[in-house]
DNA sequence: CAATGTGAAA
DNA sequence: GTCCATTCACATTG
C-alpha cells in the first residue's frame, strides 16, 4: 500500500488482544474480528466476506483531500501522509483505540471505552460525528453514527465534583439525577443541603467548556457545541460513600459513568503548596497537549497519560503538581525511582527541599508545614505486614491527608489488587496515572479506567521519533539455527525441563551474541545491554565473555559500581542484566539491547526493555545522513529457530510492530568469515557446553567465580579487545531478510506454551481481599 | 553511626 | 509448581 509496506504484508494486521479492550461490550461489532483473519482457528472466519466488503462505501467527491476511511464495523484507517494527518491523529487518538500504527497507514477501533474517554475530555457526541464526517473520504456509515450515539448517550452526563471538601453529583439534566436517586445505594448516600430547590437540587450556572487549543477543524464544531451557557444541577453525597456510588454508576449497573474533576482553584480547605515550574522547564508540544487534556476546563481531570519511556513523563507529572499547587502523593514502583522522582521535582520546580520528602525503607523524611510532596512506592502504601514505629506514623499521616494530586508512575506494572488497595487507602482529589503502555498481560486494564479514569492522551511513538524526542530504533530478530547436538537433546522427551536452557545456550546463539557485542562495541562505539531472564544462561554468557553482570543477588554497592563504570568508562561498554533491569535500573547511556532469553510472551517486558534505549541522543538533524534518517538505537532478539522460542517471539513482537516499528529478521549471523574468531567454533567446545547444560541443576553453577571484582573483569576484557575486525563496516555485513511469510509454519509448532497471560503467583495472591 | 548482611513475607 | 525480584525489619559489622 505505501512505502512503509516493506515486507509485502498488509500495513495493518489483525490483532488478537485488541479485542481485550472491549471484550464485554462487544455487541455492536460482534461480527468484527474476522477482519484480517489469518489463523485457521478464527471463529468469525465464515463471516469474513460480509465484513470485509467495503465496496459499497460511498466515496465523497473530494475524497483525496480527506485522510480517513471509516468502516461500518467501527474500524477507522488513517493515511499518515495526508496534510491533515496531525489534526486527524489528535482527534482519532481522543476518540478511538489505536490498533496498529505503521508508517503510512494507521488503524483505529471505536470502542465504548474509547468513546467514553473522548466524552470525558469534553468532546460531545455531535462533535465526534461531525468531525469524523469531515475527515472521512466516505459518507459515514449509518451503523457507525448510531454506535457513537449509543455509546456516548450517557457518558459525561454525570460528574463527581469536589467543592470545598464536599462531594457533589452534578449534571445539567435534572431527570438524570432523579434516575440516579431511584437507586437505593445512591439515595442512601445523599446528603440534603440547604439552598436546594423543590427537587432537592442546587442549581448553578457554568460556561460551556472549551477543550484544549485545537486547530480550526476541531474548533468549528467544538466551539459551536460548547458556546452556550449551561445550567448545572447537583446534590451532595456522603464522602464515605463515594466508591459505592461510583460503582453503581458503572455501565454494568445504572450506566451513567461519572467523570471526576477537581476544582482545585476553589479548594479553600486544603492548604496551598508554594511550588512553580522553573522557567527552564519548557514542556514539549506533546507534554503540553497531555496537560491541556487534563486541565482543559480549569479543573483537574483524573485519568491516564501514555508516553513512552524517555519522552519526559516526569515533567508532565511535576507540571501537573505545580498547577494544582496542593499536597501531592507521588507513587513509584521501587526505591530507585522514588529517588528519581524526588530529584525531578527539585529539578523542574521551585519546591523547597523541606517540602519534599521520600518515604522508603531507608529514608523516612517528613515535610515541614501543612503541605508538601511525598514520594514513595506503591508497595510502602499497600504493605500489609509489620511496620517499624516510624513507618507506622508516616503511613498514618498519608492516610489522613487529603491529597490534591495522587501521581502514579508506571501504572501498568502495578499488580491490580495492590493498586486497588492503594486507591482505597489514599484520599485524593485528582488521580493522574502515567504509563509507557497500556498493555497488560492480565485483563485488569478496565480496572485502571474505573479506578483512575480514562486515557487522557497517548502519544504516537513514530511521531516522537520524527520529532527527535525519542531515539530511532531498529528492531531485529536474529534467527539462530540450533546446532545438531543441542537440537537432538532438545527433541528428547525426558529433557522437557531443560528445553529452555538448551535453546538459550545454543552455541549459535552465543556466537551471534558475541558477534553483535563485538560489532557494536568496536565499529560503532555503542553501549550495550544484554538481557537474559534465565540466570544460568546469564552467568554462562557473562563469564565466558568476561563482562560484568547484575542480577537480583548483586548488592546495591556492586550495582552502582558496575553502572557507574558502564556510564563513564570507555572500557566497559557491555553489561549483562537479569530481570532486575526491567525496572528499577536507569541506564540512559545504553543504545543497544540484545535479548538472549525473555519471559514467554510478555509484551510488557518487550516494551519496557525497548524503552530503555528510547532516550534520544541529539536532534533529528544530527541523526540524518545524506537525507536518510539513521538508526541510533538497536534492539535485537536472539531466537533459536525451530524451538518454542519462535512461537513466543512472534507473539511478543506484535506489540512493537503495532507501535510502528519495522521489524527485520537477520538470518546469517555471525558472518562466516568471523566464525573462527568467536567462541564455540570447535565441536569439542560445543559438546563441553552441552555437557555443562545437561548437568546443571545437579551441581550448582559456580557463582563464586563471579565474586571477582567487576572492574577487574572489565579491565581485562578491555585489554583483550584488540585485533582486527574484517570487512565489517556500516550494516553491509549483516544480511537482512524482510519480515514476511513463515508465520504459518511457526504457529504450527506442536508443544503449546503455557498461558502467557498467567501472572506471577506471588502478585496474584498478594493484597488479596 | 552508617554500611552491610540476613531472613521472612506476600 | 518453580523461579526470580523486591521489600521490610532487624542483626552485625567497622
Amino acid at each position: 500500500m505505501g512505502h512503509g509496506d516493506k515486507g509485502g504484508r498488509p500495513p495493518f494486521k489483525k490483532l488478537k488482544y485488541s479485542a481485550k479492550f472491549d471484550d464485554h461490550h462487544r455487541k455492536p461489532f460482534e461480527d468484527d474480528y474476522g477482519f484480517f483473519g489469518d489463523d485457521g482457528d478464527d471463529d468469525y472466519g465464515e463471516k469474513e466476506t460480509k465484513t470485509n466488503d467495503f465496496s459499497k462505501l460511498e466515496l465523497k467527491l473530494d475524497h483525496a483531500n480527506r485522510p480517513l476511511w471509516a468502516c461500518g464495523n467501527g474500524r477507522i484507517f488513517l493515511e499518515t501522509f495526508s496534510p491533515l494527518y496531525k489534526q486527524a491523529y489528535d482527534f482519532l487518538i481522543a476518540i478511538a483505540e489505536p490498533v496498529c500504527r505503521p508508517e503510512s497507514m494507521h488503524e483505529y477501533n471505536l470502542t465504548p471505552h474509547s468513546l467514553y474517554a473522548a466524552v470525558s475530555v469534553g468532546l460531545e457526541t455531535e462533535t465526534i460525528v461531525a468531525v469524523l464526517n469531515k475527515l472521512s473520504k466516505t459518507k459515514l456509515p449509518q451503523e457507525m453514527v448510531k454506535f457513537i450515539q449509543d455509546s456516548t448517550a450517557n457518558y459525561g452526563k454525570v460528574k463527581l465534583v469536589l467543592k470545598k471538601n464536599r462531594y457533589f453529583i452534578e449534571s445539567p439534566l435534572p431527570e438524570v439525577l432523579k434516575t440516579l436517586l431511584r437507586d437505593e445505594v445512591i439515595s442512601r448516600a445523599r446528603i440534603t443541603s440547604e439552598g436546594a430547590n423543590r427537587d432537592g437540587f442546587t442549581i448553578s450556572k457554568t460556561a460551556g467548556e472549551i477543550t484544549g487549543r485545537h486547530d480550526e477543524l476541531l474548533n468549528e464544531a467544538e466551539v459551536a457545541a460548547t458556546a452556550e451557557e449551561k445550567e448545572t444541577h447537583s446534590f451532595e453525597i456522603d464522602p464515605s460513600q463515594v466508591e459505592n456510588v461510583k460503582q453503581r454508576c458503572l455501565p454494568n449497573a445504572l450506566n451513567y459513568p461519572m467523570m471526576e474533576e477537581y476544582d482545585f482553584r476553589n479548594d479553600t480547605v486544603n492548604p496551598d503548596l508554594d511550588m512553580e515550574l522553573k522557567p527552564q522547564a519548557q514542556p514539549r508540544p506533546y507534554q503540553e497537549k497531555s496537560l491541556s487534556k487534563m486541565f482543559g476546563n480549569g479543573r483537574a481531570r483524573s485519568g491516564i497519560i501514555v508516553l513512552p519511556c524517555g519522552a519526559g513523563k516526569s515533567l508532565v507529572g511535576v507540571s501537573a503538581a505545580c498547577r494544582i499547587k496542593k499536597s501531592c502523593l507521588c507513587l513509584a514502583t521501587n526505591a530507585v525511582s522514588v529517588d528519581q522522582w524526588a530529584f525531578q521535582f527539585k529539578l523542574w520546580s521551585t519546591i523547597k527541599d523541606e517540602q519534599i520528602c521520600r518515604f522508603t525503607s531507608d529514608s523516612k523524611e517528613r515535610f515541614r508545614g501543612n503541605a508538601g510532596v511525598v514520594v514513595t512506592t506503591f508497595n510502602m502504601v499497600a504493605f500489609g505486614g509489620k511496620r517499624s514505629e516510624e513507618s507506622e506514623k508516616i503511613i498514618e499521616e498519608i492516610r489522613n491527608t487529603e491529597w490534591g494530586l495522587l501521581l502514579m508512575d508506571e501504572v501498568h506494572v502495578v499488580p491490580a489488587l495492590m493498586f486497588r488497595k492503594v486507591i482505597s487507602i489514599t484520599k485524593s482529589h485528582c488521580k493522574l496515572g502515567l504509563t509507557a503502555t497500556l498493555v497488560r498481560e492480565d485483563e485488569r486494564i478496565t480496572d485502571l479506567n474505573f479506578l483512575i479514569g480514562p486515557k487522557l492522551y497517548e502519544a504516537n511513538w513514530l511521531d516522537l521519533v520524527k520529532g527527535g524526542f525519542i531515539a530511532n530504533v531498529q528492531c531485529a530478530e536474529v534467527w539462530c539455527p540450533m546446532t545438531k547436538e543441542f537440537f537432538a537433546e532438545y527433541l528428547k522427551k525426558e529433557n522437557s525441563k531443560k528445553r529452555q536452557a538448551l535453546y538459550v545456550m545454543n552455541p549459535n546463539k552465543f556466537r551471534a551474541c558475541e558477534f553483535l557485542i563485538r560489532y557494536h562495541e568496536r565499529e560503532r562505539g555503542d553501549k550495550i545491554i544484554v538481557f537474559a531472564d534465565n540466570l544460568f544462561a546469564l552467568t554462562e554468557y557473562a563469564m565466558k565473555l568476561r563482562k560484568p553482570m547484575i542480577y537480583g543477588a548483586t548488592s546495591h554497592v556492586e550495582r552502582t559500581k558496575i553502572l557507574q563504570a558502564f556510564k563513564t568508562s570507555r572500557d566497559v561498554n557491555t553489561i549483562f542484566l537479569s530481570k532486575v533491569g526491567d525496572n528499577s535500573i536507569d541506564i540512559p547511556e545504553a543504545n543497544v539491547i540484545i535479548q538472549i532469553s525473555s519471559h514467554a510472551g510478555s509484551r510488557r517486558q518487550e516494551a519496557q526493555r525497548l524503552g530503555r534505549i528510547l532516550r534520544a541522543k541529539g536532534k533529528l538533524q544530527d541523526r540524518m545522513a545524506g537525507g536518510k534518517e539513521e538508526y541510533n538505537a538497536f534492539f535485537y532478539s536472539l531466537v533459536s529457530t525451530d524451538t518454542q522460542e519462535m512461537y513466543y517471539s512472534t507473539k511478543r513482537q506484535q506489540f512493537l510492530i503495532d507501535q510502528g516499528y519495522s521489524f527485520k529478521v537477520i538470518t546469517s549471523l555471525p558472518p562466516a568469515e568471523e566464525g573462527p574468531s568467536l567462541s564455540y567454533y570447535h565441536l569439542n567446545d560445543q559438546l563441553a557446553l552441552l555437557a555443562k547444560v545437561m548437568s546443571a541443576g545437579d551441581d550448582a553453577v559456580g557463582l563464586e567465580q563471579l565474586e571477582e571484582d567487576a572492574d577487574e573483569i572489565a579491565l581485562r576484557s578491555a585489554r583483550r579487545a584488540t585485533g582486527s575486525m574484517s570487512a565489517m563496516s556500516g550494516a553491509h555485513g549483516m544480511v537482512y531478510m524482510e519480515y514476511s511469510t513463515g508465520r504459518k509454519g511457526q504457529a504450527q509448532i506442536k508443544s503449546k506454551p503455557k498461558d502467557p497471560a498467567k501472572r506471577h503467583f506471588l502478585f496474584k495472591r498478594r493484597y488479596g481481599n
